[in-house]
DNA sequence: GTAACTGCAAACGCTTTGCACTCCC
DNA sequence: GGGAGTGCAAAGCGTTTGCAGTTAC
């Protein structure tokens, strides 16, 4: 979870010359309070009770806005549609390949690790992505024989 | 790139009670020849000289399969559209943020770093997608303002 | 006042599906 | 021979776009 005032969203927005409407606050106050990894239906199912006439198109256009910044990431696919992540550290997705959920990790051992492979690269990351793919608890203990 | 004879391929299939036609050794062929990560457009291309009755739909049906069977990983999506990775062995990817392409690299310290990361996690990994977001050096000679 | 933003609807493009025909085993 | 696979066309669905009306500044 990312905590960030409402005023400093604000003067984020202004400082790149884009206007504050109150569905733009309202679409990253609901991205960067959660902790998950959500969708845009996701996000446009639960501003949907406040904001009734909030259309997708909007929600769309200012994730790409934020996608542009640098301040969200794409965790890839799932069910067809892109799950975004407001982490933008470095961190470790954990995703159940059974239910598709997915969990945020960061190893202890992970930032001098990484630091030591991407000077080994020679190269400036400007992120990274770093999925797992495994089976979690909840799904393990299901004993479900997976149709593949 | 992944070498593969065509004999393995066919005990493959086979073993997997999947029968075996010319499509899909094509397919196979192409997809675990290749050492970048194709789109589906850019096998069916390739792929439409030799067999110029091919359909995508069985391209991605085959992809579908490799998918499922473990033999192919989805690298995320470029201007819309799933790239592949043959490659499952544990490795970076180093994408462009600008032209997009995607190269793979094994850094030597990675093997070992990765084992002590994914131990002190306490999981097993089926798999990993490690993407580095990057510029690279072509792009980065190029004095283009990027446009965000 | 005006340029940017919203929201609707239509368009778009990648992917999946249904189905008749074909082919591997 | 029979069931799985192919390929065509159509449908599906997440996402983008055009545009008229609205709003932040």
């Amino acid at each position: 979870m990312i905590w960030i005032k409402t005023s400093d969203l604000i003067s984020l927005l202004r400082e790149k010359g884009k206007k504050v409407t109150p569905q733009r606050l309202a679409i990253c106050q609901e991205v960067f309070s959660r902790d998950d990894h959500p969708s845009v239906e996701q996000i446009y199912l639960n501003l949907k009770n406040k904001y009734p006439t909030i259309s997708l198109a909007t929600i769309y256009k200012t994730l790409q806005l934020l996608k542009e910044k640098g301040y969200l990431q794409e965790v890839g696919t799932s069910n067809g549609s892109v799950r975004y992540d407001p982490n933008r550290n470095l961190h470790v997705n954990l995703v159940c390949t059974k239910c598709g959920e997915i969990t945020d990790v960061i190893p202890k051992t992970l930032p001098q690790m990484w630091s030591v492979l991407t000077s080994d690269l020679g190269i400036e990351p400007q992120s990274q992505l770093l999925n797992i793919y495994y089976t979690c608890k909840k799904c393990g203990k299901i004993g479900i024989i997976p149709n593949v």
